[in-house]
DNA sequence: GGCCGCCAAACTGCATGCAATTCAGGCGCT
DNA sequence: AGCGCCTGAATTGCATGCAGTTTGGCGGCC
């Protein structure tokens, strides 16, 4: 029970449990692209439940920030704008900075294996499909945070590793990558040698380079709910944003 | 709209939300302790509401980790071990430092304003009762939150603040949150210098002073259910748990 | 007295039903 | 044709009902 021991939030062996995970991986394969609805009852049809238990999975997922919930509207898969995307990933990494910082040089044989083992199965999936590749490098950083075995750690790296993977497949286009793998290859060499200060700076780096490889600009907002796009312009109120405003970049 | 704008998480103006937020303010105020029963038909008796609405409550606290959910079990209050409070410790210093680090130099005087009268409200509070105390002292962390105008970062850190809070209900024994007023004084004093550093290391610091002041040890466990205190002599299994074993304590 | 099993009450897990709201498209009006 | 209204279908918000599980205590048995 190592790395499955944690997450008995409210979530596993019941059915809500499993639209979640079910949902989780569609999104973060881009099975379900961002701006799709999700209603009730097709998903209760779906997983052989009522519309009460595909709610509650809903709403476990709009917690996670994965789906949009609003009151009396179908639930749709989030759209995190860019900068909700560009926080996600300075969150992220010093989330994951924390998990190298405890990890280094404390793993074990066994846990060394899992990694290369995992890295490989990367390696191994790098010419099927993109959203495979991404879902098997965000599981990488899951992995890792779960050796921890801090299990709030596993949640917030997961979350956060999630929306990550959300605003990918938003703002990015076909990446590859194979970079990411060494960089992978690279975090582990330097867990197992103990460099605490290097493997941190790595992982930053690493994190820091998907993120800007992804995030280049405010992104082509390939068109999702008009709606949306024109949410810039209205902006009401609004009275003291001027936190973090530097970078801020207007949408078209 | 300044502070309160953010929180639309599938929560806001719905029933539920208000019982969330009834029930988040009655676990940090300490009126409800940790291990104490929610069954759902009483929670939904009080607030005037049926069981799928309580219900749904629970799932979004227990997804927030301040109630724990047991298949067929009457929820609980959450009641963290001692590890998983210092995890949580770990985590907030973190996430706050990378607040402030987004913070320094970039507040409007509004907002400095804001943040004057909330710690004058703290030392205003002094002599109440110490859960205010410890609900405003954890407020004025959320309200840093809110001025980063992150969701993400607001989210996370109140989460992790509330689950502090949860733990200091635990582990910690009446402490004087009068030194902790100061310390607020001097970020905010540090953030209108505008010098990054100085106020990462203060909040650094200041979070950490928290931490030890409330988890010098694995806790008194001021008996709440037998079973907790009995949790770690059983220990199924457990193969490969070799992280973060240094500053491992046995319980009593 | 202590221990085990049984039973009713309590509680949760889940589906269904009804009212309220939103959504889509057709109709009439200009 | 363009625009707005209006109506029915789709969908959510919520309560209630029933079945299955846990709980706690009582009586019998050792």
């Amino acid at each position: 029970m190592a790395p499955r021991s944690a997450g008995k939030n409210a979530e596993s062996s019941d059915k809500v449990g499993v639209i979640c995970r079910a949902l989780r991986r569609a999104i973060i394969e881009q099975a379900l692209e961002p701006g799709a609805k999700l209603p009730e009852d097709s998903l209760g049809e779906r997983f052989g439940v009522s519309r009460t238990i595909a709610r509650h999975a809903l709403g476990q997922l709009a917690a996670e920030g994965l789906v949009e919930l609003r009151r009396n509207r179908i639930a749709v898969v989030a759209t995190p704008s860019w900068q909700e995307a560009r926080d996600a990933f300075d969150i992220r990494i010093e989330l994951e900075r924390l998990v190298v910082r405890q990890l280094a040089g404390k793993l074990t044989k066994a846990q060394i294996a899992t990694l290369n083992a995992h890295v490989d199965a990367e390696d191994g999936a790098r010419d099927g499909t993109d959203a495979v590749s991404i879902r098997l490098a965000t599981e990488f950083h899951i992995l890792l945070a779960h050796m921890t075995n801090s299990p709030i750690l596993v949640r917030y790296v997961s979350e956060v590793a999630y929306r990550c993977c959300l605003t990918l497949s938003l703002y990015s286009r076909p990446h590859s990558s194979e970079c990411a793998i060494n960089e992978h290859r690279g975090i582990i060499a330097a867990l197992v040698k103990g460099d605490e200060a290097k493997v941190m700076s790595l992982m930053h780096s690493h994190l820091d380079s998907v993120a800007n490889r992804a995030l280049v600009a405010p992104a082509p907002q390939r068109g999702r709910d008009l709606l949306d796009i024109l949410a810039p312009y209205a902006d009401e109120g609004e009275s003291d944003r001027v936190v973090k405003m530097p970078k801020v970049v207007r949408v078209r």
